[in-house]
DNA sequence: TTGCCTAAGATTGTATCCAATAACTCGTTA
DNA sequence: TAACGAGTTATTGGATACAATCTTAGGCAA
């Protein structure tokens, strides 16, 4: 948060950080084992951090964790994705619902900048982070304890699968979401939270519906 | 999960339950600090394990740990611990709604005689203890990976200001939960989803209200 | 061939030592 | 008297060494 934004952070934090990116960019899929010497030597630190590390990683549900055994990259089954949506329809709108009153009209500038880059890209990996972008941007007028690290929970461990279940859509399937991100903004703009919170709803329940009859994204060596 | 519980697990995890327990137990009120070489001391181990014990209860919300500064016992402040009621109440008929067709007939004659016991006690930790373990038995047939988690931990880290806001009431203002539990009880016979999920939002949301009217809980030096 | 057992190797868990950082004390000065 | 600052002490962070545990490979017997 404040100007020199590595080298006063612990190691075991910094590794901690990049490990996540790592993670998340796609770079680990799930599955995959992690030794503790590796990531050691490949950030030029000694196991302690880096099994510090691991145990923040494991707290975020990004990596498993078994005693004496080791660290393996988070996999879900189709139905524990399904739990981790289901979660996030209850409660995402509850955010959004805090954050609404608080929106300056930059930002809902931002998203409406956005939205409309969602509408005329058509690459993956950037229609997943513009996604990401403006749901997040939609939360931030939230002031929260806890919330917000839930939520941040909840789009990283379903992140692999969003991933592979967009590669499937592959530009066709985009359309009704951009739908209702417009439709979510329009509702923000007017500061009809209700109207808001139920448009989120079926955006994201839609999206899990969807997600579940592509039980292939499940099946490892696919996507 | 097997014949010997104690022995087979790692120090780190051994010292992270004893201290879990020690901690919602009241031993150790919010905000006093922990050191790493007391704990070590107490548990006959090194500072290795401690630190290791610490992350988990840090990552499970029951402590908080600040880089090269120390742990402390986790404080909530009014608004946060509202938040935490607002999450339950969205949160809490979900797993309630998953479990309920899994409930077998034994669980409910627990929960009958949970709640009748409750109806007939008047000490204060028995009371949290039985209100504790009615509605999490009433949760227990859902079969989640992550909700049953979450939900553990908000009642972890409120659970001093339960216990707070317990001893303020004094045995008076118990009636109203009580009769929520039997008629979230009969709704559950019913297999009434809807209506026990109802009931139970109330029940979350009248505590929230009338804890916030009891702002005393929060002012350290008080209960 | 298949299953089991044993032993070597690899990997994680813990203890100890040293370094880095933060907190505190006490003296100085405006 | 109050505020600032240097130096000391206490506490946490990280590196290394060793112990405990698990995994895997190989051989033996059914």
């Amino acid at each position: 948060m404040s100007v020199s934004s590595e080298s006063e952070l612990a190691t075991s934090h910094r590794i901690a950080a990049a490990l996540k990116e790592e993670i998340l960019s796609g770079l680990y899929p799930p599955g995959v084992r992690i030794r503790q010497e590796d990531i050691a030597e490949q950030y030029g630190a000694s196991r302690s951090p880096v099994r510090e590390a691991l145990r923040m990683l494991d707290a975020q549900g990004l990596i498993k964790l078994v005693a004496h055994t080791g660290a393996w990259i988070a996999e879900l089954s189709l139905s524990e994705c399904e739990e981790m949506y289901q979660i996030r329809e209850r409660i995402e709108p509850l955010i959004l619902h805090m954050s609404i009153p608080n929106l300056s009209a930059d930002v809902i500038e931002e998203l409406q900048r956005l939205a409309t880059a969602m509408e005329e890209n058509r690459d993956i990996e950037t229609f997943l982070k513009l996604d990401r972008e403006f749901h997040l941007l939609t939360y931030s007028g939230a002031q929260t304890a806890l919330l917000g690290e839930m939520v941040d929970r909840l789009w990283n461990t379903t992140q692999h699968y969003r991933r592979a279940y967009t590669k499937l859509l592959a530009g066709n399937g985009f359309k009704p979401a951009l739908y209702e991100h417009f439709l979510m903004l329009s509702a923000i703009k007017k500061l009809d939270v209700e109207d808001a919170e139920r448009i989120l709803y079926g955006h994201i329940r839609r999206t899990r519906l969807e997600l579940s009859q592509h039980p292939g994204v499940f099946t490892p060596g696919n996507q």
